[in-house]
DNA sequence: GCCAACGTTGGC
DNA sequence: GCCAACGTTGGC
């Protein structure tokens, strides 16, 4: 089992949009670390989904039920893409901030490669998110 | 709105 | 194959 985290700008495609959706088709990604993060996504590993430009959060949990497939968006075949489903909102939404003060939290990608828009996580940087989600 | 970080492109 | 120029992302 792998752990993922994902981010989306809310405006474009926030937690609330993909939740009335029911099931997500994660497309458009077009930088080649996050394709072979995509790529190697499981059925069933997590992936927490994050809210980038406006809230800056972490709002929940969303888990795979479609392994990597062609990018319906594009003719060009290095493109793929997953199909993701919402498994639970975030009691507490871990914000960015909570992540940076946390020293276990250091070299996550979220913070080294701000820029990747699919990373991979360990389990303890999961566990250590997800606790901050659901204790106080 | 600015800017740092980083990926991509294209000239040589 | 190097590197400068440029575009994009995302935090502030």
């Amino acid at each position: 089992m792998n752990y993922w985290l994902v981010k989306s700008e809310p405006f474009k495609y926030s937690w609330d949009d993909f939740v009335k959706q029911g099931v997500g088709t994660w497309d458009g990604v077009r930088n080649y670390q996050a394709r072979n993060n995509l790529a190697s996504m499981k059925l069933d590993d997590l992936v927490l989904f994050y809210h980038s430009n406006e809230g800056l959060e972490v709002v929940g949990i969303a888990k795979i039920v479609k392994e990597a497939y062609p990018d319906p968006t594009t003719d060009d075949n290095r493109w793929v893409v997953v199909d993701l489903v919402p498994v639970e909102k975030l009691p507490n939404p871990v914000t960015l901030k909570a992540i940076k003060a946390d020293e276990r939290l250091k070299d996550i990608a979220l913070i080294r490669l701000s820029r990747l828009s699919v990373q991979q996580l360990k389990k303890d940087e999961f566990d250590i998110i997800l606790s901050k989600a659901y204790g106080n």
